[in-house]
RNA sequence: GCGGAAAUAGCUCAGUCGGUAGAGCAUUAGCUUCCCAAGCUAAGGGUCGCGAGUUCGAAUCUCGUUUUCCGCUCCA
C-alpha cells in the first residue's frame, strides 16, 4: 500500500468512526474547515491535557493563561502582522509566478523611463554638439506620448493602492500590456489580497465601527498580558505562560486534511529569560519538546529535528519538530528564540515598559523569549496516522480476516474501556452495566451488547479501545471479568474490584510524563 | 491560485444505447448465545454534489459551479 492510500484510507476511518468530519457537509463543505466528532473530540482533548500538565504541571516555573481571541488593533501593528501581510498579488497563469501588482506596474513606469532615456540618447548622437536635450524633451511627440500614458497610469495606480481597488489594478496591468518577464505572456490571474488576518467590526457598523482581527497567533495575547502574569503570580525570571486556544489565518492554499486549516488550535508556551542566556534554554526547550513527542511511543525515528536557516523577522534561532507523516516529514511544532522583539514592540507601541527588574543582577530589562508553538490539530493528525494501523489475521486455510486497530497509547484513547456482556442474558448485561457504573466517573466507558463477541471486539479495534472487559457465565458466579487487549488481542481474568485500579494504572498519563522528566 | 482526477445510500461500488435508482457491507428491530467480523428474518435509509442547457425524457450528453484528492505554487 503507498503512503498516498494510506492516507486517503485514515481520512476515510476518521470520518467513519466519528473522529473528524467536513464542516457544513449538508451544505457542501467549507473549504479546508473541519469538524471534530465524537471520537475525534475526546483524542484532541486528550492530547490537550497531555500538554497542559506536562508544561504546567511538571515545570515549577509555568503557569497557564487563557487570552481572549479579539485583541486591541495595535496588537497587530507592534506584531508585525498588519504590515507584512497586506499586498495586492496577481499570478501568472503560463509561468505560475506570483507577483506584486503594485511591483508590477512600477517595474513598467520604470521602463517608460528607460524608454525615454533611448529616445534621448538615440537623438543625441544624431544631432551632435548642437542637442538641446531640455528642448527635446519638450518638443518630441514620441516621448510626449510616452510621458503622458505613463503619468496617467501612475495616478491611477496610486488611486487603486489608496482605495484598496484590486480591479482597477488588474486593469492597469491589462492596459499597459505587461507581460510576465518569465513566461512571456499577459495571461494573469485577478488581483487578490494576500493578508492572512481575518477581519470583523465591532460595535454597530452604521458608526463607523472599528475593524478588528481573529488572532492568527496565540502567542500576543501571551505577550500583552507578561506583565499582569508576572506581577500577580510573583514570577521570577525565567518562567514561563502556556496557553491553548484557537488561531485564524486566511491561507491560500490550505489543504492536506487537517494538516493546514484555516481556523486551528494551537499549544504555546513562551518562556522569559534574561537576556544572552536565550540560547541555552533554546537547547532545553528543544529537548524537552522532542521528549514530550517520543514520550507517545510512536518510535523515535519518526521525529527530527529541522534547524531553520532562514529566520522569520522576530527570531534569532529556529527549530521545527517534524513528524514522518505518510506524506513526508512535515512540522508539528516550532521552537523559536524570538529575542525581545515582541516585548520590545508592545513597549515602543504601547508606551509601557514591558520590563522585569531582576533581583539578582539588580537591573531592569526587556526579557528575551524562548518559544514553543505545537499545532493540536496538526498533533491529532500525527496520532491518528501513527496508530493507524491494518492486520491480516487470517489463519491457514481459514477464510480471509483483515482487522484495522487504531493503536493509540492508552492514555489519549478516546474510550478507555467497553464493557461487553458475552451474551444478552442469565443477568449478564446486569453485571455489566454495573462495571459501567464503577467505572464512568474516571473514565469515558462504551457498553456493547449488540452482535457477537468477535464483531464488538473489531467496532472497539477501529476506534482504538485498549481495554475491553468481557462478562461472562463465570463472571456472575465469581465476579470476575476478562480484560482482552486491543493490540495483542490477549486475554487475562480479573476480579471485578480490581477494574478501576488495573484501567486507572494502564490509561494514566503518569508513565509519559515520567518518560518525559527521567530522562 | 494554476493544471489533472473524482463526486450515485453511513461505507465500497454497479448502473448497458439517454427511458420509473441497484448490490454488498453498515444501521435499527427480532431470532440465534456462539470469546475474535461477514448465521436467519424484517425494516429504515438516495435532492444521483449543486445550477443551467440540449431532449418528449438526463445519474448518463454539454456548460458553469462547489467540494475533495494529486502535482505545482504558497506557507512570519
Amino acid at each position: 500500500m503507498t503512503q498516498e492510500e494510506l492516507f486517503k484510507k485514515l481520512i476515510a476511518h476518521s470520518k467513519e468512526y466519528g473522529f473528524i468530519f467536513p464542516s457544513s457537509e449538508i451544505y457542501d463543505g467549507l473549504s479546508a474547515v473541519y469538524d471534530y466528532g465524537q471520537m475525534g473530540v475526546e483524542l484532541k482533548n486528550n492530547i490537550k491535557k497531555y500538554w497542559w500538565d506536562a508544561m504546567v504541571k511538571l515545570n515549577a516555573n509555568i503557569v497557564g493563561i487563557d487570552a481572549a481571541i479579539f485583541m486591541h488593533p495595535k496588537t497587530w501593528e507592534a506584531s508585525g502582522h498588519v504590515g507584512a501581510f497586506n499586498d495586492p498579488l496577481i499570478d501568472n497563469k503560463d509561468s505560475k509566478k506570483r507577483y506584486r501588482a503594485d511591483v508590477l506596474i512600477e517595474d513598467w513606469l520604470a521602463k517608460q523611463d528607460e524608454k525615454i532615456d533611448k529616445e534621448v540618447d538615440k537623438a543625441a548622437k544624431r544631432f551632435g554638439e548642437s542637442f538641446d536635450e531640455e528642448l527635446f524633451r519638450q518638443t518630441n511627440p514620441r516621448i510626449a506620448e510616452i510621458v503622458e500614458k505613463r503619468a496617467a497610469m501612475h495616478k491611477r495606480m496610486v488611486a487603486a493602492l489608496t482605495d484598496n481597488d484590486l480591479d482597477e489594478l488588474k486593469k492597469i496591468i491589462e492596459d499597459c500590456e505587461i507581460v510576465c518577464p518569465i513566461s512571456g505572456t499577459r495571461n494573469w490571474t485577478e488581483v487578490r489580497q494576500f493578508n492572512l488576518m481575518f477581519e470583523t467590526k465591532v460595535g454597530s457598523v452604521a458608526e463607523g465601527a472599528n475593524t478588528i482581527y481573529l488572532r492568527p497567533e496565540t502567542a500576543q495575547g501571551i505577550f500583552v498580558n507578561f506583565l499582569n502574569v508576572q506581577k500577580t503570580g510573583r514570577m521570577k525570571i525565567p518562567f514561563g505562560i502556556a496557553q491553548i486556544g484557537k488561531a485564524f489565518r486566511n491561507e491560500i492554499v490550505a489543504r492536506q486534511f487537517i494538516f493546514r486549516m484555516r481556523e486551528f488550535e494551537q499549544m504555546e508556551m513562551q518562556f522569559f529569560v534574561r537576556p544572552g542566556e536565550e540560547m541555552e534554554w533554546y537547547e532545553f526547550w528543544k529537548n524537552f519538546r522532542m521528549r514530550w513527542h517520543r514520550a507517545l511511543g510512536f518510535g523515535d525515528q519518526h521525529y527530527r529535528f529541522h534547524d531553520h536557516d532562514k529566520l522569520a523577522h522576530y527570531a534569532n534561532a529556529a527549530a521545527d519538530v517534524e513528524y514522518e507523516f505518510p506524506f513526508g516529514f512535515k512540522e508539528v511544532e516550532g521552537i523559536h528564540s524570538r529575542t525581545d522583539f515582541d516585548l520590545g514592540n508592545h513597549q515602543k507601541f504601547s508606551g509601557r515598559k514591558m520590563q522585569y527588574y531582576d533581583p539578582e543582577t539588580n537591573e531592569s530589562y526587556v526579557p528575551y523569549v524562548v518559544e514553543t508553538s505545537i499545532g493540536v490539530d496538526r498533533t491529532v493528525l500525527q496520532v491518528l496516522s501513527a496508530s493507524y494501523t491494518e492486520e491480516d489475521l487470517t489463519k491457514e486455510g481459514g477464510p480471509k480476516d483483515e482487522r484495522v486497530v487504531m493503536k493509540f497509547p492508552p492514555a489519549v484513547a478516546p474510550v478507555k474501556a467497553a464493557v461487553l456482556p458475552l451474551v444478552k442474558k442469565d443477568g449478564l448485561p446486569e453485571l455489566a452495566r454495573e462495571i459501567v457504573d464503577s467505572l464512568k466517573f474516571d473514565h469515558v466507558i462504551q457498553y456493547d451488547e449488540k452482535d457477537s463477541i468477535g464483531k464488538r471486539y473489531r467496532r472497539q479495534d477501529a476506534i482504538g479501545t485498549p481495554f475491553c472487559i468481557t462478562v461472562d457465565h463465570q463472571s456472575v458466579e465469581d465476579r470476575t471479568v476478562t480484560i482482552r487487549h486491543r493490540d495483542s488481542m490477549e486475554q487475562e481474568r480479573v476480579a471485578i474490584a480490581e477494574l478501576p485500579g488495573v484501567i486507572g494504572e494502564a490509561v494514566s498519563m503518569r508513565k509519559l510524563f515520567e518518560k518525559i522528566t527521567n530522562a
